[in-house]
DNA sequence: TTTATTTTGTTGCATTTGCAACATTTTACA
DNA sequence: TGTAAAATGTTGCAAATGCAACAAAATAAA
């Protein structure tokens, strides 16, 4: 995953978020963020720390719509935060920077030597979002939880198909991931393994086909 | 939907796909684009016509990824395109641009006047794309068919709440995009009007609550 | 206009799945 | 280290859903 000031020196980042009006924050564990920060079209930069775009249904069940991690954006105009239901919650002691989107081209910044490096690496940011975004909705299109499963091992297995691997997210939060009911997708782990489909060891998984 | 020279006069235009070397290609109906045009990475707009990401599983069916309309973009750098299952299929006569992303950054194009314009368009355009895949992904994990239904009616309500509206797609392309089946799905939209939550008429949908 | 293709409507049935309600294990933290 | 919290394991059961297999209606194409 790409960060938004990768190739930049600390010199210039400094310069660069001075330029772009930048505005840091630091939020404890647990705060709706977006309760702060419903203005303008911005871009959240999280510089440290982790923050979760959850909705909460009408019966009280949340969904994670989205996980973002240190050196990842989210923001109002890639979310769909407008949408009133869903919140952002501080997962830990996080550290986010906003960006103004209007900032993004304003005078003096695009005479800035790093500018050009700025945006290459803004572009390709919000690219690897889409493409996270389209692995998520191939694995939430299977029909079955099975399928999901599967699909989701593949993923995991990488382009070379690594026979094993160790899921780098608790079961709990696959399932959520997955969408599926987590006590039905340990059943369909379990016939998984009866049927000698996979071996696993904890988060282990080994692929025997 | 953005459109990625929005804003920019044709001569301007034509000169920065100039300077970006910009590849223009005319494609007919049902085509696979993507066989063609598997190198470096890449955004290519479509300029007229509509293509399809789909997702063809081992026993023929067929799942919709992203629908890719005029003045849309798609692209290695996007789309889970690396992935070989993946084809790009053109539903009409389709004319598509290929930029090479390393291009988007050359020394030329930086100087030229409405390279700012370009770069907002871009960004812009992006976060669009992450902003519906956030939405799909949030109908995708309502549980039942009910509920992704009633989501997807709130959608298309829109913000100010509209109770009537027509669907802009046919149910068998509803079913496809919300991953169920088109029979089951009938069967809920049926049952959704026995008691009494909506009225149909063709692909016109009013909201009774 | 006629024909072909696509979309829509319908229903029985087997399967999958969510849900509830636990016990047990592991991890976090005071 | 001890305790609270989170994650994992398990199972019965009702409900939801996919699937198959049609017929009919609506659109598109020749």
């Amino acid at each position: 995953m790409t960060n938004l000031f990768e190739n930049i020196n600390d010199k210039n980042i400094e310069k660069l978020k001075r330029i772009l009006k930048a505005n840091t924050i630091k939020y404890p564990k647990n705060v709706n963020v977006l309760s702060n920060v419903k203005r303008d079209d911005f871009i959240a930069l999280v510089d440290t720390g982790t923050v979760q775009l959850e909705r909460s249904d009408y019966d009280g069940n949340t969904t994670i719509i989205d996980t973002i991690s240190q050196g990842e954006i989210f923001g109002s105009l890639t979310s769909a935060i407008k949408n009133e239901e869903v919140s952002c919650i501080t997962k830990e002691e996080t550290q986010i920077t906003f960006i103004e989107y209007n900032q993004i081209t304003n005078d003096e910044i695009i005479k800035t030597d790093s500018y050009i490096l700025f945006i290459k690496n803004l572009i390709k940011l919000l690219s690897e979002q889409v493409s996270i975004k389209n692995s998520r909705i191939e694995l939430l299109t299977q029909k079955t939880t099975r399928d999901k499963l599967l699909e989701y091992f593949k993923l995991q297995a990488g382009p070379i198909g690594n026979k094993s691997f160790t899921i780098p997210i608790t079961f709990t939060e696959l399932a959520n991931y997955l969408s599926v009911d987590r006590s039905a997708m340990t059943r369909e782990i379990n016939y998984l393994k009866e049927e000698g489909f996979i071996k696993t060891n904890g988060r282990k998984i080994t692929l025997l086909y």
